[in-house]
DNA sequence: GCCGCGCTGTCACACTTTTGTCATGGCCGG
DNA sequence: CCGGCCATGACAAAAGTGTGACAGCGCGGC
């Protein structure tokens, strides 16, 4: 999984310099922001995975922005922690009624605040719908997370599954190697072209049951494409 | 068996303070909850065993986080007992289609709600607590909390019990660590992914009586799955 | 209260599978 | 027939998983 990105509102640059230090060392990308309109628009460019946000804060407080935040569909849903100083921690309460996800009280653990975020994020990432791709008698079951031709169980690595399914959902169209990185691997990702080829091959392998590897076309001069027409055994070309 | 908890969301507070005291003498754990976001923050962490709730509320009503509720696997059988004042009673029958599974109109007694209360849970509860669940000779009897293969007792601690359970309510499968972490030891636990590993060492070390073990089957790069194909493959004489 | 016991979560290390790269040789199209 | 493009097998690094050990905790017996 991709690192996460944690985004930190706080006017003390202490305070956020700890918060970077420890979020850094729980493997979390950190962006800043000194004040309310720093963090909105950090919010809307970056889309952070999570937000820290400081109760008390200059001009526009933590609270009136996270209730801001939560008035917008945008980032209704978007996690967020407060951060409180000590003296107030009777506004804990008033802190979830606003829509904080959970608050941690200053001073804290580094510990205890990835592990936090870490489960904030756990429970917060909506689980993708499963659902059942199929070619022929080729079966992709995202469920059980498993795929299977006639019934018998095909062995595939996490990289393979991942090309299969993008290629079942993306049906006779043909992919350059660098959209398959793209789609496939993510974004930003430094592979080189070439490897694609091993992991086509290691797919058609893995698929030369009833000669589905057919169904994984080369495209010369520009990429592979996954087709449905060699199921039926008719080599048309167009 | 414990005390039940029941989650009570209004935003008026007298009518919470009245409805605690009525339920506290009735022997229940009472939390509260003065809005939709709390109490959605409340279901999601203390999954509370029956949620009383007012259908007038500021922002957003209780009817709409009810539907929300229904919409949702984790909370769509949970009970709820709507609150309506007298003058809304035509909304009774609303009320009932959008999912509730009783509805009390204000005022009470406390002696009623109680009541309603114990025999909503009464009927909520033993359809999945009593059951027994089996996989091949593989039996996990919810009632005695016991599990056994081949009727040989078969000894494991709490958190492996749910582990189990879990599976075999799920099977065929594949979850995330982050999923089995959500499902099984709840969503505001802060523990590492993977002792999740430790778990399923511990489950399958204790099921390795005629191979199912091998029902727990790893799903690397992923997460774990629980298969009863399996079995099969190991004896079909019986 | 004190002790031992079982259960949990964490860690370090061994081990397995997966993955990206390379070199080689075959294939295709012009 | 040639130059590019692709398929293939091998391989070492990297990622992911299994495992034993251990300390903290809560609990019941004594």
């Amino acid at each position: 999984m991709s690192r996460r990105t944690v985004l930190i509102v706080d006017d003390e640059k202490p305070i956020r310099d700890m918060l970077k230090v420890a979020l850094e060392m729980a493997d979390f990308d950190c962006i800043e922001a000194t004040n309310a309109q720093e963090a909105q628009i950090v919010v809307t460019d970056r889309r952070p995975d999570l937000v820290l946000l400081d109760w008390m804060m200059p001009e526009v407080s933590g609270v009136e922005l996270l209730r801001r935040w939560r008035r917008n569909e945008e980032t209704m849903n978007m996690p967020v922690i407060m951060l409180t100083a000590k003296a107030e921690e009777d506004n804990t309460v008033r802190g979830l009624e606003i829509g904080a996800d959970d608050y941690i009280t200053k001073p804290f653990s580094p510990r205890e605040l990835a592990a936090r975020i870490k489960a904030l994020i756990r429970r917060s990432t909506p689980a993708e719908a499963d659902q059942q791709l199929s070619a022929g008698n080729l079966l992709l079951d995202n469920s059980s997370r498993t795929v299977s031709i006639n019934g018998t169980p095909v062995s595939l690595g996490p990289t393979e599954y991942r090309l299969l399914e993008f290629f079942m959902n993306n049906r006779n169209r043909a992919y350059t190697r660098n959209q398959l990185l793209n789609n496939v691997w993510g974004a930003n990702v430094y592979i080189d072209e070439r490897t694609i080829d091993v992991h086509i091959r290691r797919l058609r392998k893995a698929l030369s049951v009833d000669g589905y590897e057919n169904c994984i076309q080369t495209v010369r001069g520009f990429g592979y494409r996954f087709s449905e027409a060699a199921l039926v055994k008719s080599d048309t070309s167009d």
